[in-house]
DNA sequence: ATCTCATTTCGATTTTTCTAAAAATGAGAT
DNA sequence: ATCTCATTTTTAGAAAAATCGAAATGAGAT
């Protein structure tokens, strides 16, 4: 992943009804949600959330696909891991924990298996 | 973690700057480095990179220290722990796997240990 | 006590982002 | 072919963030 996108994927989150957004579909699933649905959840006016909507497609965070009538909305799960995967990118310079989370271990791992 | 400080975290990564000013310390380890050490690194005027940091500092990202006459930053490795882990939690609706990466199984694994 | 140097604060400007009403689009239903 | 409804685009104004030179701070060194 290049800079350029991780700023872009973070400026797509960083901002409280996107992550908010973002999460919900994270813990949706595959199904993903409709746009309005995702309106009424968030309590946000349509074309509000079609701008932050926009946004986060734009990052490659979520995906868009027409069902019926509606526009469904689902995360984009490997778009997501590749981000998280940038920000731990060699942390703790080799050392064998960072002291408290599983991330970093993850890191170490991911590492050691390519 | 709160939605409010992980908006104020993701808006502390989500510039080209302060996104390579963190990995720079995710990656130097628990020594850290120097203020003037890490404007030089980058290229930014000292006055900038303090803006900067002090974003990333209230964040809760990095950590400060004087040493000698310079000032000491370093990655606050348990906040990029639990904001990557906010990120992720509950993620996939209970599914196995996300589809590619280590991130979302190592959320499963902190369920399942939790 | 003073000097020096690394770093931060101030200040003014420019750039970017958020908001949401109103108008436009476009796919399916009648 | 037209109607309807979900969603997006446009638009304009308000709010927030980035930039960096110059001045201020403050801890060590002399």
């Amino acid at each position: 992943m290049r800079s350029e996108s991780a700023v872009i994927s973070l400026s797509a989150l960083a901002q409280e009804h996107r992550l908010g957004l973002f999460r919900l579909l994270v813990q949706a699933g595959e199904g993903g949600l409709a746009a309005g649905v995702i309106a009424e959840k968030l309590g946000v006016p349509a074309s509000s959330l079609s701008f932050h909507l926009a946004q986060l497609r734009s990052a490659g965070l979520v995906l868009q696909e027409r069902q019926h009538r509606s526009i469904i909305y689902r995360a984009n799960y490997p778009a997501m891991n590749s981000l998280v995967a940038y920000l731990i990118e060699n942390c703790c310079a080799g050392a064998a924990d960072c002291g408290a989370g599983a991330a970093c271990e993850a890191s170490e791992q991911e590492r050691k298996s390519a």
